[in-house]
DNA sequence: ATCAGGGCTGAACCGAGGTTCATTTCTTGA
DNA sequence: TCAAGAAATGAACCTCGGTTCAGCCCTGAT
């Protein structure tokens, strides 16, 4: 044996791929999934177009494990604010600050992942996550309904109403006051958040 | 001169284009707008691939039709019901059951036409028909506003919001109860619309 | 220093789907 | 019925983007 893979070269390996990760999720962010050409990837790595399929069988792989590796984040980010002990009317609230705060950060990477249309071997990955997520809200849902300080809406119709609702206003494109600032920004969280909580709890909590 | 169009031919002609554009309609209802490919749109009109362009200078061209066409008629019957006499919150409340009423008889349809990303060229039409539908319910709640029955909440946010609520909850991958039948549909509906109007009454109006 | 063998390169390949155009068919006025 | 020209045909063409692979380069054990 003349050739084995040391420690030094196993991290060359796995920096390389974590470049080419991270180039085509940057790209993403900018442009979306048609940004993403694997010519394109492979440019910003700095990296030759073969290259990519040394570490991913196919594009399809490599974007299944981009909407993964941000999805699982974003996903255990707005979970953690969810399940908090507080009463579930503020959960709601705060969980849906969270997220809208970070998707502001990144629209374009949060409408790739949410809302954009992929192939289908990537959406199926796209589902699931786009799932937890109103799967967050729906717990909250029915955790105040169960409680008696939400009135009864069918949970799971109102955890996509939810998530649809923010998901346009806030990185839709009909976003009302795209990239306007954070002074604007924070205008259009407050509003989304008082809609929805307002939607869910009935005027039954009005001191929020 | 030998070959002058007659009125029979104009109609001919006419009824091919109305063949085709049909066609495609249908196939967008079936299958989206991947599935209205130049050459499945011929076949299914009975006509050869380089007809098409004879009627249309682009697949582009068709498709903006094809939106701007079945758009009109359902933003068309949308406003009529948003801008009837009643009071706001009852207005908001018919406005949305007519439209998810009208998108269950056609998810696919309705999903193609408002949610599904085209090629950019076809883009701006599918815009303009959000944006109008959008515009319907910005409307009901300026007026709520104004008059006092509704709690203050930017308009055009919560217009967003609304339309964002229910083409989720209606068409979304997402979509609570896919196809499970009539009487499904009729309780997915009322849950939006309570939803939405609960949202921009704030309780105000509980009687709904 | 040497060389075995894995990693990298990027030009070529390939399929998909929109578009074109030489040819054929059909319609109309004479 | 015939000629002129519009309309239809559909196979070939073109472009775009994902994928491949023969050859080069670099790593690391000797």
């Amino acid at each position: 044996m003349v050739y084995q893979r040391t420690e030094r070269g196993e991290r060359r390996l796995a920096d390389k791929r974590a470049r080419i990760l991270r180039a085509a999720r940057d790209l993403v962010a900018e442009g979306g999934w048609p940004a993403a050409q694997v010519d394109n990837v492979a440019a910003r790595a700095g990296v030759a177009t073969g290259t990519v399929y040394r570490h991913w069988s196919s594009k399809a792989d490599l974007c299944a494990e981009i909407v993964a590796t941000v999805s699982a984040r974003e996903v255990g980010i707005v979970r953690a604010v969810a399940d908090a002990g507080e009463p579930p009317a503020e959960r709601l609230a705060a969980a849906i600050r969270t997220f809208a705060d970070r998707a502001l950060r990144g629209r374009r990477l949060a409408y790739a992942l949410i809302a954009e249309p992929v192939d289908p071997e990537v959406e199926a990955t796209r589902l699931q996550y786009r799932a937890e997520l109103a799967h967050c809200f729906e717990r909250i849902l029915r955790e105040g309904i169960m409680r008696g300080v939400f009135p009864r809406l069918d949970p799971a119709v109102a955890a996509a109403c939810i998530v649809g609702a923010f998901m346009e206003a806030l990185i839709g494109p009909l976003a009302p006051a795209r990239g306007t600032g954070p002074r604007a920004d924070r205008h259009l969280v407050e509003q989304i958040t008082r809609f929805c909580l307002r939607a869910s709890t009935g005027g039954m909590e009005e001191g929020a």
